[in-house]
DNA sequence: GACAGTGGGACAAACGTTTGCATTAATTGC
DNA sequence: GCAATTAATGCAAACGTTTGTCCCACTGTC
């Protein structure tokens, strides 16, 4: 029923491969025919067929999008991104949702792969060598993992815990904790290497907790382990988790931020909301960021192409983040442990700050 | 370079027309032609190429899912259920942002349609008559919105306002009001006009502030409004709006609920976490319904069947909501009005009860 | 006035499938 | 045992594009 190539050729005289070019290379054809071609175009509602297209080139202008659960609120933000850059080159995305299981995961990339251009990995959960694999089938950018010879998007971790870390001790905290995610995470790891080295660089003790579910439950979870762990200094490895967390210790009669401070990482709307410190990572960059590598890595390959003009893989790209001070920090109770003079009287300063201007957020 | 459904006939010394068999009608395969040619395809790594499947049956298996904005806390749910019930039918589903532009919309689904069996539009903003010319082009399933002759889901709003309303007017509220959301959107007529009605028979004042745009923005800047109305019960077009207006007032200096009382609607992840009383929409299961429907529309099409086989165009569909109430609701100050006894005796119940059990939620 | 150069277009093959039809072989009914 | 049915497979056209190659009719040049 859609008007089709050929429709177009007979409505206004010319030949098929004509209006093809009209589209895919207008300067090869003669002004007056080119506009003649695009008034019928135009009036028989004429698009182009993608599949169709798709087939013969080999290029499909899709990009997938796999992420571990679309309701987490980490994602949406860089799927926005990276669906609004796809746009601006033409191309349409898939969104697919793992549910946090690997198998689903790797399910879904190869049959995705065939209809894309080239998928953008969140988080992924997969083993490494199955990345490998389906890396070789479709091109691929990761975001937030690191996996030899595939490019990917990462936050600067180790500027985020240091960023962490720093302001705690600068408030003058001495005994602190990390609240890790799921064992499986990349992040995690890296998040928990960092605070240690950040915390040794510094002087302070840190202690590690978990591993907890990376959302509020984890939070509650982790309360009692962080209660007996005697750290006034927390840092949580993501928002929904010092959220669940604060909550907790509130319910259950700890001051926060007055007898325990608490940072967490991401920046999630709710971070705002409950006044949450925390290291902000630029998700809607790290999805734009991503889809320009695939797209850049993609350009001049298709299924004529073969892998001899496939670009040299891309390296990883790391992100800045940045400490957005709210109330969940304060300088640790006076009573316990004995303060450091210098600690003390920085502490002090950046009370004052916050008492004086409460509703304000400072970012670092 | 990926195997071929020629590969595969080769490598097993079968016609192509066999292999494709194999897939899509294995009953018209011998059984021991069917396992040597499943054998051959695995060990090649065979898969299928849906646009060249695309491009001679005319079914895609795609499906769209067009929203105004990902981040906007409500839309992630749905997004996720719309694709994991599309992942049950084996379809992939595109997601595509509209930044809240009416034109952008209508462009996505001009570029979308020719690459999906169907579309999901949720809250479009495009005009009803462009509505009706894209429902023409490729099977639609509208989310909160009524377009004549075209199938949607919608949540009972009617219920919904009623929920609302009576709470208030329960807890002995006798000056309410509506604060709205966007003019243009069609679940904020609907739920204006449900709101005017259920105020009426309940016998309490119900004043219509607004528009407001439909986010935390937006309740900060009805907060004025609300206060020059007298109302000390408010109903806001959303949880967004209502939990700018709840900070706002409170930044204020006004009590809530002490002073005024707030309900929304949606029950987004933030609204727990402030603890708002809210009007719970099941946007999950609009995903999962629209899909359903959808697909269901879809079977039995093709290019080759035409528009003749098009199953009868399917009706409404209408979701109950469900009030989840929490602590931004209370009785009014017993000042201002004088109070009827019977609504009094009832608010103090109440009253009571939320003290009582203060994190607990209640689902009516 | 023949000739190379060039701009504009037509021709046809190819992409990887599906599917109606023809063909063959095996089975059944009489 | 022969026609008629059924089961299994082969054959080839078609889907809507893109793109390499070829052709034609102009120019401008010597």
């Amino acid at each position: 029923m859609p008007a089709t190539i050929r429709d177009v050729a007979r409505a206004c005289g010319v030949h098929v491969s004509t209006v093809s070019r009209t589209f895919s290379a207008p300067g090869l054809v003669n002004a007056e025919t080119r506009s003649r071609v695009l008034a019928a175009a135009e009036q028989l509602g004429y698009r182009p067929n993608r599949a169709a297209r798709a087939l013969i080139t080999g290029r499909t202008t899709n990009l997938g999008v796999i992420v571990a659960d679309i309701t987490n609120p980490y994602f949406p933000p860089m799927i926005k991104a990276a669906q609004s850059q796809a746009r601006l080159h033409d191309h349409h995305v898939f969104v697919a949702d793992t549910d946090e299981d690997p198998a689903v995961e790797e399910e879904l990339v190869r049959t995705l792969a065939t209809q894309v251009d080239g998928l953008l990995l969140c988080s992924p959960r997969m083993s490494g060598p199955a990345l490998e694999a389906v890396a070789g089938e479709v091109p691929i950018v990761l975001v937030n993992r690191i996996v030899e010879g595939i490019p990917a998007v990462l936050m600067d971790l180790d500027a985020g815990a240091r960023q962490a870390i720093d302001h705690l001790a600068d408030l003058g905290h001495e005994q602190l904790a990390y609240v890790g995610g799921p064992a499986t995470s990349w992040t995690n790891k890296e998040l928990r290497r960092a605070s240690v080295s950040a915390a040794k660089h510094r002087g302070v003790r840190l202690t590690h907790l978990g591993p907890f579910p990376p959302n509020q439950v984890g939070g509650q979870t982790a309360a009692p382990a962080v209660r007996t762990s005697g750290a006034t200094g927390v840092f949580a490895f993501n928002d929904s988790v010092a959220i669940g967390l604060m909550e907790t210790l509130r319910a259950e009669g700890v001051a926060v931020p007055e007898q325990i401070s608490i940072v967490g990482v991401d920046d999630i709307p709710q971070a705002e909301l409950v006044r949450l410190t925390t290291v902000a990572t630029p998700t809607d960059e790290a999805g734009r960021t991503a889809v320009e590598m695939l797209l850049q890595r993609d350009s001049g390959r298709g299924s004529r192409g073969g892998a001899a003009t496939r670009a040299p893989v891309a390296g990883h790209r790391s992100l800045p983040t940045s400490l957005v001070v709210r109330a969940s920090t304060a300088p640790p109770p006076p009573t316990t442990p004995a303060p450091r003079s210098g600690g003390r009287s920085r502490a002090r300063a950046h009370d004052t700050d916050r008492r004086a201007g409460d509703d304000l957020t400072a970012r670092v």
